[in-house]
DNA sequence: CCCCAATTTCTTACGTCGTAAGGCTGCCTT
DNA sequence: AAGGCAGCCTTACGACGTAAGAAATTGGGG
């Protein structure tokens, strides 16, 4: 094609300019957006040009989450340093990066899809596994933290129902035909449903059930101590 | 083509054998060898002929679902009826789920990509909602406890780290040049990691640490009744 | 039996994706 | 000035999901 006629000043590609532009489209129009030619788009290049500051796709992906996990640790870090038991900073720890995961929806669904372990993710572990020793865990006990925890340790929790609009609206006909075979979760949700409208966001568990669950395994740990 | 010279005598097509041979495909080769003409190839058909029985790839997997949860919910509710308290009960029918995730190792990813929600799954959850009520739960603390235990209560969790043999090689290359930067983990890895050489089943967290975190769960919603 | 209509399967084709292979260009060094 | 190499581009291939419609099969009524 050798467009580029117009004479802009053409900035060089880089490893990070491309991670970058991939967020950007991840952020605004979701993960499945995020296609080596839609990058190449964003960046005034060609698709293949993109293969000489990432290896493939899949080292993409991980650039990406190690773009998000940079911004993850740096909140998290700087939330740090505040008076508090090991549960409190925990807890602290956690939150904030739940804040990081619900501006990045796409995030859980990348990092369950990343099969190597990259640096900023052990790194943030690592710094979880710390304040749990230092609040009087073996090495034993928070190995087993790790495992309770899963994703909640950064901040979020996969849901099996995602209690979106359309999901629900379906779901609410569904109930209605099959109510004589879900008397309990009819039952549930008829007392529920209708008492906090609007917490939910789509993709995530909203924050107070998020809360509640973090807390009931950290205070069962507690128990463990 | 039009190949079928040979005088077979053309089993016809179906919803059923094509949602079987998908699951065929998923279990010996992965899910992202589950492709149209893959399966079309193993039915002796063409991949084209299979939108007769199956509207596209959307509700082909949800047909894999339906599938899954169907051989899931038959298993549970054979190990149901014996005797034990609500928490003995629920931990039976969350074990039993995980034999049939650990035979399927796709099924979890699976799961979590749905974003409809599959009668079969609402009924599975709706009988661990029963088994609470009669434990005395309320609506509202049964309500809570689905979330906490979220993908837990179909048997799987995701883990973040992967600790299949390739990923852990790597890893250890990786704590070892980083040992000083993660005293936390290296210290924690030390004294765990050779403890229980071959217990982790690669895609799953191995089964003492789900019991371990299924456990501390339940207790702690024990302890909100 | 044959013929017709409905059901089921196949053919062809399009647009999208990731990426292999190799060509062009301009700066940097000697 | 010449050569080399880093950076970017062109072209092309083989997957994928699936739209559109043609072909083949099947079952039922003369």
């Amino acid at each position: 094609m050798a467009v580029q006629a117009n004479s802009e000043p053409r900035i060089p590609l880089s490893r990070d300019r491309v991670l970058r532009a991939a967020v950007a489209i991840a952020d605004s129009d979701g993960l499945e957006s995020v296609t080596m030619r839609r990058i190449g788009e964003a960046l005034s290049a060609e698709a293949m040009s993109l293969y000489y500051h990432v290896a493939n796709k899949n080292d993409l992906f991980d650039g990406i989450v190690d773009v998000l996990m940079a911004e993850l640790n740096e909140s998290v870090d700087r939330a740090d340093g505040e008076p508090g038991d090991w549960k409190a900073a925990m807890r602290r720890r956690i939150l904030t990066a739940r804040q990081i995961m619900l501006r990045h929806p796409w995030a859980p669904r990348l990092l369950e899809s990343r099969t190597t372990m990259r640096p900023a993710v052990v790194l943030y572990h690592d710094r979880l596994v710390g304040l749990m020793r230092s609040g009087g865990f073996s090495y034993d006990l928070a190995h087993h933290a790790l495992h309770a925890l899963g994703s909640r340790a950064l901040g979020f929790s996969q849901e099996l129902f995602d209690p979106s609009a359309g999901a629900v609206a379906q779901s609410d006909r569904m109930l209605a035909d099959l109510a004589d075979q879900l008397p309990n979760l009819v039952g549930m949700l008829s007392e529920i449903a209708h008492d906090d409208p609007e917490s939910t966001l789509g993709w995530c568990d909203d924050q107070a059930e998020f809360e509640f669950s973090l807390d009931l395994i950290l205070d069962g740990l507690d128990r463990l101590k």
